[in-house]
DNA sequence: GAGTTTGAAACT
DNA sequence: CAGTTTCAAACTC
């Protein structure tokens, strides 16, 4: 099965999608191939790059190094489960046999006293057959271990319908329930029989399914590989939930929801077994303070998250953005402590920021799709609340968004891993009522009244300071006490990935898409979105209070917030993209969602423009996000910008396609090379053109145009200068007004000025008189006006001094 | 500000 | 891919 589609594949950028170094740097290698019927036929799995891997750990911040050998892999083949950290950890595994109708797995979950650590032993050992579920009952429960950890009824699955019950994770015995969707029906092919924890103290979520151990909690069943898992966590305790469905590569329209992107491998490494992937996505609902109640994870919801279960996701943490830099670094969203006051999340990411969303038509089941869960290291290991969202057959979105505000944001950093984890912090005051209602997701009532929304499906919107993608990377984790909250998934899922970086070093391809993008699943298929935002978002959002994250569910979003997300402007730098105002557009036909408007093929939403039935906004984001994919079938680079580095020898900037002037001579603003600054290049079209280094008429224009732009200058200066002189006259002279003083103008009184005439008016009557030329008559007025005024001011100044005196 | 010109985007 | 139409910005008056 195919994690992504073809399509997908060939947008996203590889580093992105390229899971498979990272999965196996952070995964040992599988000894054994998973027992499942699938896994002879394949060959190792090709991990999932999976930049969230659904991880809850409960354990307090390690030293680096500790970091790294925190992670521990599952593998298929192991049947045993062992949790373990001197903090609390969370091992949540299951793993199908597989019988193509009825789910068995291996439920492990183990939750270290703290204090206790058991680094090193095997917790608990659940057979395959452990938690067995079918179809029709998708619910797997998971008690609490033992003080011990070592009891093997630890962990306990039960089936109950479709909700994976996990309780007694953490210290606080918070229960986290995770929601199987109904659609979840369909045999896991899971070829994990078991699994094998190795984990150090303060380590976390370990899932692997088929032949390569993954990193992260990971629950397979038979019809599904599913699992989320959170817990309550302590000060620093970092939550991972990797939700995964895996089936066989037989099976049609299994879905992959990756808490973080990504970007199938190539197909044709995939075995079918491990790569499985068909990922349920649902809601989460997870418990993880022990005043508030137990939340619940609903996989594979068609609708997922309502507003209420993102508040309470809000309390809980989400990863929304992986972005590819040189150094890998995890960022996620932490979630704020538990006493601060918790802040609303309801403001549209996605569309605030002009995200790219991509609807990615999911691959054939056939590529199986392996989940890797990319290790976090301890110091940037706090609660995190990751939000992955898959849904079968449906969009799914991943936002991933350098944020970092702290104390809002954190960063993960995660080996080996390119990709920037944010980690946002909220508030962890999640009522019992936000929590029943977000268990209650799959009821459309309950999702508060929202403004359009991109897709009908379930929609994560969750607002978290933005940063500049270097603070991110500054983001000190700090310390929590709430526990660390899963992410909600459903069948749709909206994806916002920001690279932290400029996207250049993320891929060129990436570059083609504009925020909103979404690349739509083709029919029949499972549907996955991501929502790209640029690292250029975020230093132009720089100012921004909030970014909103948004999926296409029922989150309401202050419209209020719809904050501009600019590309970066052809050939211009980000910070002169955002140094000057955008120019308003003023469409009246194209509805602002065709490359005729400016702010829509800049990426970015109109804002004040003087538009006419302007659909480029918040509140067609649907119809946005068709206009781009539109778009983007026609061009795929349609939004990359237009100036760029040309060849080797050639202008450092140039044109990508060439203007195609012919009456302008590229020398007016028609033209897109001269409107850019640059001169045309061997790919122009152009007739006539006279944009070229030699070209005398280039060069009048360039030296007329620096000159009125000096002249612009000055202009400007002289003003400023003026205004601030008269500001300081202002300031000066108020004293005196307010104080009661005179100015000398305000002793120019009816009878003054009656007096000053009379004394001109005789000068000029004593011109007259002796014939004096007019410029003597003039010159004789003018000095007799200066004398006028030189008395009424020493009349004046001696007034103020008498009244200073007497006063 | 209205009207014209221009060339990219969209369409056929 | 070429020709035509549409569109909005640039430009002129």
């Amino acid at each position: 099965m195919d994690v992504v589609s073809p399509e997908l594949n060939s947008i996203l950028p590889d580093e992105i999608m390229d899971t498979e170094a990272m999965a196996m740097e952070e995964d040992p290698p599988a000894e054994t191939p998973a027992p499942s019927s699938h896994s002879a036929a394949e060959p190792a799995q090709v991990p999932m790059e999976t930049e969230v891997p659904e991880i809850v750990s409960l354990c307090p911040a390690t030293a680096p190094t500790q970091k790294t050998e925190a992670l521990t892999t599952l593998t298929a083949t192991d049947s045993t489960l062992c949790g373990i950290s001197a903090g609390t950890q969370l091992v949540v595994t299951s793993s199908s046999s597989a019988g193509p109708k009825m789910a068995t797995g291996t439920v492990a979950v183990t939750t270290a006293q703290p204090g206790s650590p058991v680094v090193g032993q095997s917790v608990a050992k659940i057979p395959a057959p452990f938690a067995p579920t079918s179809p029709a009952n998708h619910q797997l429960i998971i008690n609490k271990v033992a003080a011990d950890g070592k009891s093997p009824a630890a962990a306990v699955l039960k089936q109950e319908g479709q909700k994976l019950l996990v309780t007694g994770l953490s210290k606080t015995g918070q229960p986290i329930v995770l929601a199987l969707p109904n659609t979840w029906s369909k045999p896991a092919t899971s070829q994990g029989t078991g699994t094998d924890v190795k984990t150090q103290p303060t380590q976390f979520k370990v899932v692997s399914a088929g032949t390569k151990p993954v990193i992260g909690v990971q629950a397979v069943s038979s019809a599904n590989q599913l699992l989320g898992s959170s817990s309550p966590l302590q000060a620093q305790q970092l939550k991972t939930v990797q939700i995964t469905k895996k089936t066989p590569v037989s099976t049609a329209g299994p879905m992959i929801t990756k808490l973080i992107i990504t970007k199938a491998l190539n197909n044709k490494g995939l075995t079918s077994q491990a790569t499985v992937t068909p990922v349920v996505t649902g809601r989460v609902l997870t418990q993880t303070t022990p005043v508030t109640p137990p939340r619940t994870i609903t996989i594979g919801e068609t609708i997922s998250t309502t507003p209420q279960s993102l508040s309470s996701s809000s309390s809980s943490n989400s990863k929304v953005a992986i972005s590819p830099l040189k150094s890998p670094s995890k960022v996620t969203v932490a979630a704020q402590p538990p006493n601060s006051p918790q802040k609303p999340v309801a403001v549209p990411l996605n569309v605030a920021l002009g995200q790219q969303i991509l609807t990615v038509q999911q691959a054939a089941s056939t590529s199986p799709a392996k989940a890797g869960s990319s290790q976090s290291t301890a110091q940037t290991v706090k609660p995190v609340q990751t939000v992955a969202v898959g849904g079968v057959n449906t969009p799914q979105f991943k936002t991933i968004i350098p944020l970092a505000t702290p104390p809002n944001v954190q960063q993960i950093q995660v080996p080996g891993s390119r990709f920037h984890y944010v980690r946002l912090v909220t508030a962890t005051t999640g009522n019992t009522a936000q929590t029943a209602n977000a268990s209650t997701t799959t009821n459309p009532t309950t999702i508060q009244p929202a403004k359009p929304m991109m897709m009908n499906t379930a929609a994560v919107r969750m607002s978290v300071p933005i940063v500049p993608a270097q603070t991110v990377k500054q983001v000190v984790p700090k310390p929590m006490t709430s526990a660390a909250q899963v992410v909600s998934s459903s069948q749709t899922q909206q994806r916002l990935i920001m690279p932290a970086a400029p996207l250049p070093q993320i891929q060129p391809n990436l570059t083609n898409l504009p925020p909103g993008t979404v690349l739509a699943p083709a029919p029949g298929s499972g549907n996955m979105g991501y929502a790209v935002l640029p690292a250029q978002y975020v230093t132009q959002l720089q100012q921004s209070t909030f970014v909103t994250l948004a999926s296409s569910s029922g989150f309401s979003a202050p419209s209020s917030i719809q904050t501009q997300a600019r590309l970066p402007l052809n050939g211009l730098s980000p910070s002169e993209t955002t140094s000057r105002p955008r120019k308003p557009c003023n469409c009246t036909k194209s509805q602002c969602l065709k490359l005729y408007c400016d702010c829509f093929a800049n990426g970015e939403f109109c804002n004040n423009c003087n538009c006419v039935n302007c659909f480029n906004n918040l509140d067609h984001e649907s119809d946005r996000l068709k206009a781009i994919k539109a778009c983007l079938d026609r061009n795929p680079v349609a939004f990359k910008p237009k100036i760029g580095k040309g060849k080797e020898g050639e202008s450092e900037r140039r044109h990508s396609k060439g203007c195609n002037c012919k009456k302008s001579g590229c020398l007016k603003n028609y033209c897109e090379c001269y409107e850019a600054k640059i001169m045309c290049s061997s790919i122009c079209k152009c007739v006539g053109c006279k944009n070229f280094e030699e070209s005398p008429e280039r060069k009048t224009l360039m030296h007329l145009a620096d000159a009125a732009e000096v002249r612009v200058q000055q202009q400007t200066a002289a003003k400023t200068k003026l205004s601030s002189q008269i500001s300081d006259l202002l300031t000066r002279t108020t004293p005196a007004i307010s104080s009661g003083g005179k100015l000398p103008y305000t002793f120019v009184t009816k009878e003054v000025a009656e007096a000053t005439c009379d004394c001109l008016l005789e000068q000029a009557r004593k011109a007259e008189r002796y014939n004096q030329p007019q410029t003597v008559a003039e010159r004789l007025i003018l000095e007799e006006f200066g004398h006028c005024l030189r008395r009424i001011i020493s009349s004046a100044a001696k007034a103020k001094t008498d009244c200073s005196i007497n006063c």
